[in-house]
DNA sequence: GCTATATTTGCACGATTGTGCAAATAGGCA
DNA sequence: TGCCTATTTGCACAATCGTGCAAATATAGC
């Protein structure tokens, strides 16, 4: 393992290991639909902006992805991707 | 899930996600034998005081464990809980 | 006892991080 | 066009974090 691996793993990692972004991870984890960040706002009592910017920490580690839909982003969970990462992590 | 266990797992990934942490927990993985501690000084370039705490936070977590052996402390990874961890996560 | 080595602790420092607020931007809709 | 709402950005601040150094502690071996 590099450094340049382990570093990013760490950056995944750390993006997971914050409490307000591991529980917008998890509201979106129970949601089958996605979800605008309005709507995330309510699971975590914090200011719009700061749900901004963690879900701009999650999208950049590819931990969740978005559509625009007007002038909403409608946010989902990357299953597939931070599954195999946690996986393989686990090994 | 609720907040304290959101917490306890956002900790848990916080522990593993920095460099030097991560290295050290890469480190002990590849190793069949528990280290001990200037041992482990060497994979990442950083004062003995430095890892000593690195290796404190991660035992906090359960992810190392240890034993006394004289003045030195021999670690080793928790591979079955960080493995299970890892992979709850990835439900 | 004394000395040498392993580990921890106290202190200080700079860097990063999470946060709220206000302003700016973007895009829907009348 | 103008208004309304979703999202981002700039700014400031407090808190946390990673770090190195020096001193303290612990323990093996003489």
């Amino acid at each position: 393992m590099n450094a340049a691996e382990t570093q990013k793993t760490a950056d995944f990692l750390k993006a997971l290991g914050e409490f307000n972004r591991l529980s917008l991870v998890y509201e979106l984890c129970r949601c089958e639909s996605s979800q605008n960040a309005m709507c995330l706002c309510d699971c975590c009592s914090v200011d719009a902006s700061v749900v901004s910017r963690h879900l701009k920490v999650l999208a950049e580690r590819d931990i969740v992805t978005f559509d625009k839909v007007g002038r909403e982003k409608s946010y989902r969970l990357n299953r597939n991707e931070v599954a195999t990462q946690l996986r393989e992590l686990a090994d």
